[in-house]
DNA sequence: ATGAAAGCGCTAACAG
DNA sequence: CTGTTAGCGCTTTCAT
C-alpha cells in the first residue's frame, strides 16, 4: 500500500503525469473541463503532491528559516514576529524553520540553507554585528533582519519600526506631564543599531526641551539588568521624576528598583517603557510604552524575501505611544 | 556554476558516488583512510549534501512539526516548549516546523505531513479533546502532545508534568501557612484533563486537611479572565485569604483583583500559581508558583517521536514547588 | 492544450 | 569494504 503519486492519478484519469501536474499548481493552461476530471480523481483516490519531490526538482524549497539567539528564545517579541512569520509565509504556500543558536556556534545557521532546507532567513538579532547574521550572508542565503539593522544587510533587507519617533514621542510626553529631571536606562548599545536610534532620540528630545537626560546603561535586556540601572538611577544625589527605559523588560525592573526604594508609581516616579509586551499591561502600574506592530513587521520580512524585486510596502514601522497608568 | 553534488566528490576523489554518501552520513562500513580523502575533498569543493535528495530517495524527512493554536503562540510556555523542542531534535539532525493553527480551520495541521514535509507532529493544545489533534492523527501523523493529555492519542504519546502532584504542594504550601479559607481559580476545565488534574489535587488535599475549596471558573487561560475570578472570590461573603489559580497568567490576573480591592499580599491575601513564567519572578509581590522542567518534556516528546520504541524515560515530569513573597 | 522523455541528487539493494 | 544499477515523485523541456 504506497501513497498515492500522480503517476496513479495520471493513468486512473486518462492523461499525462505533466498535466496532473498542472492541475495541481492550478495552471491557467489545462482546460476547465480536464482540471474538473483531474480534481475529481485527485480527490477518489486521496492524492496529496509530494512536497519533497516537487522541491527537488524544482530547486525552489518552500520554507524560510526564522532564526534567533538561543538566549533570545523567551522574549515576549519573538514570540510575535514567528507568528506572524508563520502566518504570512503560510499564505504563500511557505513553511516557516525555526532555529535557535548558540551565541558560541554562530556557524550552525548556514547549514539549513546549504543543505537546501529552506530558501532563505529571517532573523531577530540584538546587535547590529552579528556573527550569525554575517554566517548566514556570506553563504549566500537571503537574509531579512527583523526590528535591528544589520551592517551586512542592505538598508531594505532590515524591517525595523520607527525607533526614534517612538523614542521621542515617549520623552515628549513625559516632559508634558511636567517631569524636569529625566532618567534614561539604556541597554548594551554599542552592539545594537535599534538602540542607539532609541537613545539618541530620547536625547535629542530631552536637550531641545529641557535639561539633559541621566542615563544609566543597563548591562543586558532583561527585568534583572533593568532593575540594577533602576537602582543606580533612584540612588543617585538628584534623583529623577520620570525614567524613560529602552524597553519594556527593562522598565519592569525600574518598576521593580521604584519598589524597592518605597516610591510610587507615578507619584513619586513615572515609568514608561517601549515595546508594548503583554506584560505592561498588568503590571502594577500598568507601564505607558511604545508599541508597533509586530506581525505587520514580520508579515513584511516574508514578503522582501519572497519578492525581492517588488518595493517595500514602507520604511519603519509607525510607533505609538500608549499611554497607561505609570507616568 | 552548478551546486557541488555527491558524483563531482566522487569523481574528483575516485570513488563511487555510493561510498561519498556513506562518508557523509560517516557509517562505520567505510575504511577511515578512505573516509579521509573523501573528506578533504568535500572540503575541498565545498560539498554540501542536499537534504531534499536524500528525503525523497529515503522516505525521511528529517523534520518534525511544532503545532500550537493561533491564540496560544504568545502564551510564555509555547516559546520554551519550542526551544526546548528545537534543541532535542537538532541534536538529532531534525528540523522543527513551527505551524500555527487557528481554531476555525483544525484541518489545515496534516498538511505539513501530508505533503512528506514532516515525518511527525508535536502539539502543544489546551483541549484533551482537540479537532486539530485528531486531525493529525486520522490523517496518520504520528503525534506527540507535550503538557496536555490528549483523547485520542495513548498515554505514552503525551508527555505531562506531575500536575496532581503540583497542585497538591500549593495547598499544602497554603495549609501549613495556616490558612483556613482557600479559594480556587481555574481555566476551562471540561476541556482539559490537564486543568482538571490540577483541580481534582486541590480539592483532594484542601478537603483532607481543612475546609473545602471555593473555587470560581475563570473563562479563558488569560491575566484578564483570572482578573475577573478574582474580584468574584474577593466580593463573596466570607473572602478567602489565599488563592491558588492553576496557571501563573490567571495568578496574576488575582493579583491585579487583589490590588483593586486594596488588599495587601500575602498580608490580607496569599497568592499561589502554576507554570513559573518569567513574569512570576517579577511581579509585585513575586509569586509563588509550580514549576516544572519544560525543556525536558519538550526533548521527550521529541525523543518518543523518533524513537518510538525506546521506553520513555519518565511517565510525568516532576513539578515543584517556589516559594516566593506572595505567599 | 496536452503528451513524452529526461533527470533533479541522493540512497538502497545487491553484487562483488 | 566498495562499486553498479536503479529509481524516489515530481517538474521541465520540447514536441505535437
Amino acid at each position: 500500500m504506497g501513497r498515492v503519486t500522480s503517476r496513479d492519478v495520471a493513468r486512473e484519469a486518462g492523461v499525462s503525469q505533466n498535466t496532473v501536474s498542472l492541475v495541481a499548481r492550478d495552471s491557467p493552461r489545462v482546460r476547465p473541463e480536464t482540471k474538473q476530471t483531474v480534481r475529481a480523481v485527485m480527490e477518489r483516490l486521496g492524492y496529496h503532491p509530494n512536497a519533497v519531490a516537487a522541491a527537488l526538482r524544482s530547486h525552489r524549497t518552500r520554507a524560510l528559516a526564522f532564526v534567533v539567539h538561543t538566549r533570545f528564545v523567551h522574549h515576549p517579541l519573538t514570540a510575535a514576529l514567528l507568528a506572524g512569520a508563520i502566518a504570512a509565509a503560510e499564505r504563500q504556500g511557505y513553511a516557516i524553520v525555526a532555529h535557535t543558536v548558540r551565541d558560541d556556534d554562530p556557524a550552525a545557521a548556514p547549514d539549513l540553507y546549504r543543505s537546501q532546507s529552506v530558501s532563505g532567513a529571517l532573523v531577530f538579532s540584538r546587535r547590529t554585528d552579528d556573527p550569525m547574521v554575517h554566517a548566514l550572508h556570506r553563504a549566500g542565503c537571503p537574509v531579512v533582519s527583523l526590528l535591528q539593522p544589520c551592517a551586512c544587510l542592505a538598508a531594505d533587507h532590515c524591517v525595523a519600526a520607527d525607533d526614534a519617533g517612538g523614542a521621542a514621542a515617549a520623552i515628549h510626553h513625559l516632559r508634558r506631564r511636567g517631569h524636569r529631571r529625566l532618567g534614561l536606562v539604556t541597554a548594551p548599545a554599542a552592539e545594537s543599531a535599534l538602540a542607539q536610534a532609541r537613545i539618541h532620540a530620547a536625547h535629542a528630545v530631552a536637550a531641545a526641551t529641557g535639561p539633559p537626560l541621566s542615563a544609566v546603561a543597563a548591562d543586558d535586556w532583561t527585568v534583572e539588568a533593568g532593575l540594577e540601572a533602576g537602582r543606580a538611577l533612584l540612588s543617585a544625589g538628584s534623583r529623577p521624576t520620570a525614567i524613560f527605559a529602552i524597553s519594556d523588560r527593562l522598565a519592569v525592573g525600574v518598576l521593580a528598583a521604584a519598589a524597592e526604594s518605597g516610591l510610587a508609581v507615578p507619584g513619586d516616579l513615572a515609568v514608561a517603557g517601549f515595546d508594548n509586551i503583554e506584560w505592561a499591561r498588568y503590571c502594577n502600574p500598568p507601564l505607558t510604552t511604545v508599541e508597533f506592530p509586530l506581525e505587520d513587521i514580520a508579515a513584511e520580512g516574508v514578503a522582501r524575501l519572497l519578492q525581492p524585486q517588488a518595493p517595500p510596502s514602507f520604511d519603519q514601522a509607525p510607533a505609538r505611544l500608549v499611554v497607561r497608568r505609570s507616568t
